[in-house]
DNA sequence: ACAGAACCCATTGACGCCCAAGAAATCCCA
DNA sequence: TGGGATTTCTTGGGCGTCAATGGGTTCTGT
């Protein structure tokens, strides 16, 4: 199963229409909604996007939590704001302005991977943020504890 | 399995296309994507690159830590900026132009294997790296502890 | 009837596919 | 064991296809 990767711009058109990558677009094959969940991220000026079966697994996270708690009034915000916005025949999807304007962005879209999701940025924000970002990566040595091949290996046998 | 290994340097076209060295091409199959995902390196000035169930791996790894977390939005880097790039049916690949750009790479491509991995280097960028650390292993004298033959039984395969 | 969205079609520009030739490694036989 | 022959890999360029874009038209709900 494929995996949402890397940054690919694309144009927002008059009438608010960008095209989704081609490539994320094909990892929504076998979705029963053929669309994206798009909502506003609470930790960074950017949208949040993931395909239908994913926002399922937020869900049944968010039951996790325990009912009535804080947390689960918190981050129910998520579920609250998420738009349901369709793929129409070009692959295309618009996206309301308020999020458009909360996030800054215009005429252009970065769709920015994120394995099981992926970000809407304002391009030049992206940019701002990524930099120093990589920079922090360098020198603070970041590490990340691979998991050892599960399932299938690695691919080979 | 097998693992990359060696390296060698090939011509960019004026297309920007690249022959991935055969060896390392041997390599990915049995991957449900036939291509390579391609990132720069934080640590050197170079590109990594790596089949789909490795980038897989990653994903997982991260999908470990806690979602909204500092340390996942951190190291998501690296699948931000991977690009998911497709052998042609002569197996080459086109790299983004920024990343060339970002590593200084112009018509000549060294690939170096790293095992599970390999990284793409400016050739004299890579010679005048290569000397140094080989100077520091011998001067220093690196060892390195084995990992016993795990898996199951005799750990070839 | 109107506004917004879904649909359809045309354009264009990048990328994938095909074919052909140069270079290199391998093989084979004397 | 050396050199020529053959296969395999790399490189180069032309061409077709498809993804991204833009605009017009129909449809729907209000």
């Amino acid at each position: 199963m494929g995996v949402f990767t890397g940054t690919h711009t694309n144009k927002v058109d008059k009438k608010g229409r960008v095209s989704v990558p081609k490539t994320f677009r094909a990892l929504f094959e076998g979705e029963s909604f053929q669309g994206a969940y798009v909502y506003p991220s609470f930790r960074q000026s950017a949208l949040e996007a993931c395909p239908e079966s994913f926002m399922g697994r937020i869900v049944d996270s968010l039951e996790d939590l325990p009912m009535f708690s804080d947390e689960q009034d918190d981050l129910s915000i998520i579920v609250e704001s998420a738009q349901r916005l369709a793929f129409d025949t070009e692959g295309r999807i618009i996206i309301p302005e308020d999020f458009l304007a909360d996030v800054g962005i215009k005429d252009e879209i970065t769709f920015v991977g994120r394995g099981r999701t992926f970000q809407l940025w304002e391009p030049k924000t992206y940019a701002s943020v990524r930099k120093p970002a990589f920079e922090r990566a360098r020198t603070r040595g970041l590490t990340l504890k691979l998991r050892r091949p599960s399932g299938q290996g690695d691919g080979h046998e």
